[in-house]
DNA sequence: GCAATGATGCACT
DNA sequence: GTGCATCATTGCG
């Protein structure tokens, strides 16, 4: 096993790509975060999509504001924000300079650094409630608004390394969560997606 | 096991 | 002031 000093760093152009195929191909890759002199990493089992200015579940379908901004610009950034006051999002924008697109980081499964997760989520978490939802992905690997706007693509602090690729056949698609608010065509759009049967899935409300 | 609820910060009419 | 791309806790059984 090499360190992780090897060019597996996934590029700028594996995220300038339709946000489709960019959440699909997520699924199975390594997401690693360098914090306080440790290495955090854990496998992605789900995605969502949003994408552009004519998706209403998007934050940029309203337009381009302070909060929205590195939705609009260079793929491989980290888009981060706090919702309901309390969790961190991870994002990693997609397309191209000025289509606001982006990939939402729903759940991973934890594969090194777990005792130091552990210690940032409440004392009674199972291992799969480290990482089985997007919130709490954050809270595991010390993500906030500070990296709102990093770029993952350097290998540093908060970066995504190429994992085992994914037959089809253990891909599964469907809706988008917690977006009630959106137009019902919106809302039946299958851009999530997931590992088929991966214990660290979100549970789904 | 499940449903209901409160927490909490910030972007934006 | 309103409403979130959620989660932990509580109260049930």
């Amino acid at each position: 096993m090499f360190p992780s000093a090897t060019n597996n760093i996934l590029g700028r152009e594996f995220f300038a790509r339709p946000t489709l195929t960019v959440a699909r191909a997520l699924l199975g890759q390594r997401l690693v975060r360098q914090l306080n002199g440790e290495l955090l990493a854990g496998r992605i089992v789900e995605t969502e999509a949003y994408i552009g200015p004519d998706d209403t579940a998007c934050h940029a379908h309203k337009g381009r504001t302070a909060r929205t901004e590195v939705m609009f610009g260079s793929p491989g950034v980290a888009y981060v924000y706090l919702i309901y006051g309390i969790h961190s999002m991870l994002n990693i924008v997609t397309e191209q300079v000025g289509f606001p697109a982006a990939v939402l980081i729903r759940a991973v499964d934890p594969l090194e650094g777990q005792e130091t997760m552990r210690q940032r989520r409440p004392p009674a978490s199972t291992l799969r409630q480290l990482t089985n939802g997007p919130g709490k992905l954050c809270q595991a690997f010390g993500i906030d608004r500070r990296l709102n706007g990093w770029e993952v693509t350097k290998g540093q602090q908060l970066w995504l390394e190429a994992g085992q690729s994914l037959s089809e056949v253990e891909v599964a698609t469907g809706p988008r969560v917690g977006i009630t608010y959106a137009d019902p065509a919106d809302r039946q759009v299958t851009w999530r997606f997931w590992i088929q049967d991966n214990e660290f899935v979100s549970p789904t409300r």
